[in-house]
DNA sequence: ACGTTTTCTGAAAACGTTTTATAACGAGAT
DNA sequence: ATCTCGTTATAAAACGTTTTCAGAAAACGT
């Protein structure tokens, strides 16, 4: 396993007869007073010694040339949407990309952030429960930090969110407008996540307009006994009133849905089935599956452009600036009980 | 924006009163001429700054402790499930993972590979198409390399694979065991990727065993023409036979899925549905979906495991090497034709 | 011919580690 | 008292960049 040597800023500034200054301008552009001729040179014996600078020297000066993205589940298709265009786009200017899970674990969480202070990341890309937002305050001033999906108040930080609350309004006036006597929503143990609570006040906004009652019911997707207590107050009001079922998010439909099916009642003219996110299974449901629609690539292309652009700029503003990105509800099978549902 | 100084192992050392030598064998966990007083000095100042080494730096020098996977697609639920278990265990033994897509284009995968290998970084994991394997097989002696998903013959490279050509023989035997007088295979383009040429091999194996006529049919997921031809041909020749349609991959099967459901046949007495992989929605169709189940997480823990190990021991084993995880069937409702099926 | 810019380039000092070579210090042997 | 020899700790040289400071050469105005 003879090590073979990497080829340095050296190896191209002795090959090209000029010093290393000049080869390290080159590659950070610095033209300003560079001979075309000497600019040929280093270009040329660059290619041919197929040099890449390595990104731990430069670094230790300046930029590392990485980024991470810290997320909490890497099974979110949210998440999965925005790696990939975070990837795409920061790949192309030369960055790598850090991806971390935190798994909801404040600890986990805190060592992640200190390990990406500590390797000098460029800059941060960031959903999380909100559970080391004290840390977060403290390095903000000094390393770009976007957030998605859910949104927090951190100095010097952007938020890029979805308009939960109205969206969420949206699809449930639609419910009731569709005909349904009853909405009722299935949402995740609703600690302060923006989302969360977000999306129940536009439930609740649209069931005041409708003088309806709400009908909220906690679940959790990992405790399938959540699922069976809601089956059963389910059971005990359908059947002559027609009830609609709007999950919080794509995960807890994914997993209650087994059991709707037992109920016995059919959809959509008993039971009126939708969601938050769209899955990409939501057109292999019998009937297929109101959705609400995140633009998920534009969240994605929109946190690499904002982060390029906080990382490109050295003069930050302190206020926390939040950019809303619209979902749009995608109408389907689940809930059509009107003939007229198509001018919707 | 005052920069707040990063705490070095210089301030430890003037902290503890010895030199950066002695606090940087502290780190490294050379102890072997240390006197314990030493030790805890070094130890409590640590802890007191809380100081974290700078990996750019000990990059320059030693390992980055930076490792990476290369995927082809992020959607592929076994390449997250990868992710997951790589950047899990790899984080609390203090490595970043840098996560790369190459969306299958050969150019961007070697520019990864390329900006990798200049990054120093410690360790390799990949799922490729074996578009850029000449230049694999120049860094794999320099380099610990594990692929996974695709099998490649790669020296001093590690492969983690799934029985696929065993598993689906199994699958299509039972198929055939189960009453089904024909098997249709749906796959994609079956290049010489190891994974669909094993899948295909399985699926003649069980075709020669009962003597039957295998009949495979090509499509692009991304194409739904092709979708349409596949339903034309099946309309063609099932109704009298009973005809089981199993597909290379999950993907294949979400996107065919709606236009079987409008072929007016019944699931699974008159058409069975089978894939491998097993997506989380199989649950969610009527009948539950059979699926060849990969143990996506034990791969991804091997995957990582098999990375430690390597990136520890610097003497390297030329012959690459083959690990075989076994995939197995979960029989679900969508090809039980016999009542004897249970005892499958 | 002489100063003054302007244009171009290079030497050397950082950046924060690891590692090599070396030195200081007792203790035990001569 | 001197020598050897483990034990412990350090100074200094890497690693591959960027950046500061300064200097040489050419262009320009007088």
């Amino acid at each position: 396993m003879e090590k073979e040597k990497k080829v340095t800023i050296n190896d191209v500034a002795r090959e090209a007869g000029v010093s290393i200054t000049t080869v390290s301008r080159y590659l950070n552009h610095k033209y300003e007073y560079m001979s075309e001729e000497t600019k040929q040179k280093i270009s040329k014996i660059i290619k041919s010694l197929n040099y890449c600078p390595n990104p731990l020297a430069q670094g230790l000066k300046s930029c590392s040339h990485t980024v991470a993205i810290v997320v909490t589940n890497l099974d979110y298709p949210l998440c999965i949407s925005v790696i990939r265009e975070l990837f795409a786009i920061l790949n192309e200017k030369g960055f790598n990309l850090l991806v971390c899970e935190t798994a909801g674990n404040a600890k986990r969480e805190a060592n992640i952030f200190r390990s990406l202070v500590a390797r000098s990341v460029d800059g941060i890309v960031i959903q999380t429960n909100g559970l080391n937002n004290d840390y977060l305050c403290k390095i903000s001033s000094q390393i770009p930090i976007v957030f998605f999906d859910r949104e927090y108040d951190i100095p010097y930080s952007i938020n890029l969110v979805t308009n939960n609350r109205e969206i969420s309004e949206e699809l449930t006036l639609s419910l009731f407008a569709e005909g349904y006597d009853e909405v009722l929503y299935l949402t995740e143990n609703p600690c302060d996540l923006s989302t969360r609570t977000q999306r129940l006040k536009g439930y609740h906004a649209a069931c005041d307009a409708y003088h309806f009652n709400p009908w909220v019911l906690t679940v959790d997707h990992n405790d399938p006994t959540t699922f069976t207590s809601v089956i059963a107050a389910l059971k005990g009001r359908a059947g002559n009133r027609k009830v609609a079922v709007y999950t919080a998010n794509g995960l807890i439909m994914l997993k209650i849905y087994p059991f709707l099916k037992n109920i016995g009642l059919n959809v959509p003219e008993q039971l009126g089935l939708a969601t938050f996110d769209e899955p990409d299974w939501a057109n292999i449901m019998t009937p297929q599956l109101t959705c609400i629609s995140q633009p998920t690539e534009a969240i994605g292309r929109s946190a690499a452009i904002a982060l390029l652009k906080s990382m490109k700029s050295n003069r930050r503003i302190l206020s926390p600036r939040i950019k809303v990105i619209n979902s749009n509800i995608v109408k389907r099978g689940s809930t059509s009980l009107s003939s007229a549902s198509e001018n919707f």
